[in-house]
DNA sequence: ATACCATGAACAG
DNA sequence: TGTTCCTGGTATC
């Protein structure tokens, strides 16, 4: 269930720990993870994360490019490496000095693959500013929607606009901003545009450190809460057939390719 | 047993 | 715009 937040907060754990450390590298499934035994032996300098990507610093200079996509997931097992099952895309194991033994399995990435600082360097070049980067430049995001006549729905998924968001933040961060995703970027206010980046920033940020997508604010709500909202675990409109907060019908239609949902009350 | 759907994105045309 | 690749959970027969 990867989206911005769960890219940083693995970045956090993988840099915990194995930064320092001489890794093994194995690919037990072979495929996209070419090369990436060439690595064993090495000591891992950095784990980086920005938008949905993972870069993983060699001291030797070779950078491991991780994207989960939709499926793909991390492993974790303390102690000796188990046998291998089933389709293992890569495999890091640390286990060669005075520290504990782990090993992380990766299943189901969309890309995993290594390549030099420049490679890197090109994939990054392609992105937008990542509000859970120290270095990003909201000033980027919130000049280039307000130049576009694509629909700010569709905007806030393209990761070369705003990186690290996705489906459940895409509609969240409109729903709390009060702005139906059809309208175009370039007819949204300069302090709306301000709004969804600040919204978006705070709730990744919230992701971040509850380790889950957190977006309903419960002293906010009308109503009763829904026992999901109590563990923070509801949304105002992602997936929901009425908006937590009004209870109107929730409006769901196609924008970017992916399902969006949108509450005709809250957001005009 | 099979179909479909999902928090993603590249590619062809 | 449509197709393709990832995997796993749930719905449907």
């Amino acid at each position: 269930m990867p989206e911005g937040h769960t890219i940083h907060q693995l970045a956090r754990d993988h840099r915990k720990l194995l930064v320092g450390r001489r890794l093994a590298v194995s690919s037990p499934q072979g495929r996209s993870a070419a090369g990436a035994a060439a690595l064993t032996g090495g000591r891992l300098d950095d784990v980086e994360a920005f938008g949905k990507h993972l870069f993983y610093d060699w001291a030797a200079g070779d950078v491991l490019h991780v994207h989960l996509g939709l499926f793909g997931r991390f492993l974790l097992h303390r102690g000796p490496p188990p046998p291998p099952v089933g389709a293992i895309r890569l495999r890091l194991s640390a286990g060669d000095d005075d520290h504990p033994p782990v090993t992380l399995d990766l299943r189901g990435p969309t890309d995993c693959s290594v390549g030099t600082p420049d490679d890197r360097d090109a994939i990054v070049d392609r992105l937008g500013p990542d509000p859970l980067r120290r270095d990003a430049d909201p000033e980027r995001f919130i000049a280039a929607a307000g130049r576009t006549s694509r629909a700010i729905g569709a905007l806030l998924l393209d990761q070369s606009m705003i990186a690290g968001l996705g489906n459940v933040y895409r509609a969240e961060v409109l729903f709390v901003c009060g702005i139906d995703p059809r309208r175009a970027g370039r007819d949204l206010s300069e302090a709306e545009r301000r709004c969804l980046w600040t919204t978006a920033a705070s709730m990744l940020r919230k992701g971040v450190r509850e380790r889950r997508i957190v977006t309903v604010d419960p002293s906010e709500l009308d109503g009763p809460l829904p026992r999901e909202a109590a563990r923070g675990e509801a949304t105002y409109a992602y997936h929901r057939a009425t908006c937590l907060r009004c209870g109107s019908p929730i409006e769901r239609f196609e924008l970017g390719n992916r399902n969006c949902y949108a509450c005709p009350v809250c957001q005009r």
